[in-house]
DNA sequence: TTCTATGCAAAAGCTTTGCAAATCA
DNA sequence: TGATTTGCAAAGCTTTTGCATAGAA
């Protein structure tokens, strides 16, 4: 159980799912290559690498099972924007992103988290999903 | 200066626009009632209030125009639902979100803030814009 | 008077869904 | 074999847009 085929099976096998050359395809591709993607231009790249067609209901199903099996995470930014990333090995889901160059930094700072949730606590808040998205200006478009 | 309809009307004029009985409208019913509001739900209210028609197309402007002035800002939440709440008289912008009740409850506590501006100093990132959202269960839904 | 805003309906994006055929377990 | 998945196209939702008319400045 240590690899996201691995995960992924296991949900899969708890939904009474099947595990498809598609999926197996999709999820390789998701695990392989680029973080955060968005599902259009991600269909573009499935199809043009594995050789073949997906369909895009196949894409956006898959992704959604990948999502509720907790592999992926969604970001959506306030433009309305969805982009998608895998969770593999992490344990934080904040960003920082560039408005100019669109760039995602990841935000390593355990005392953020901790700060969180230390409040979540005073309130009695019990915490089960966070996303922090901060806007702006990276260093190299600063200096544009 | 001191209303959110001057904050407005320095912006429209600023655009070379104008300000309308329906965007007066508008603005009174997001500034004096609920804080967050679903588009749809909100253009159901402000034609049952209003005691008129309101055409949907001019409330998806106006709220435009008021996310550009900066009066309001977007939600969206990581199942796609979009809320806006207006921001004025408030400096911030995260919220803790309840999965069960949907209720949303504001995060005070400067010290995260400012531990977030802190760790963007740091990588020399200028932040404009920043959402914090976190989901889980609220306390009263905890005991039910 | 001139130029923007409104209202309507159509169009646009993105995502989901129904259905028949294909595929997995 | 029996149930789920796929691919396709159609449908759904939310949001935007074109155009003629109404209204602000």
């Amino acid at each position: 159980m240590n690899s996201y085929h691995d995960t992924f099976k296991t949900y899969l096998v708890k939904i009474e799912g099947r595990y498809t050359d598609q999926k197996r395809a999709i999820v390789d591709e998701i695990f392989k290559t680029t973080k955060h993607f968005e599902v259009e231009a991600f269909l573009d790249r499935v199809r043009l690498r594995k050789g073949r067609e997906f369909s895009r209901a196949t894409v956006y199903r898959t992704i959604k099972q990948l999502f509720e099996a907790g592999l992926i995470q969604r970001i959506t930014t306030p433009e309305g924007r969805v982009f998608y990333e895998h969770n593999f090995g992490k344990k934080q889901h904040d960003h920082i992103i560039c408005n100019v160059c669109g760039k995602i930094f990841p935000i390593e700072e355990d005392i953020i988290h901790k700060q969180i949730e230390a409040y979540c606590k005073q309130i009695g808040f019990s915490p089960e999903y966070r996303s922090l998205h901060v806007y702006g200006k990276c260093k190299k478009c600063q200096e544009k």
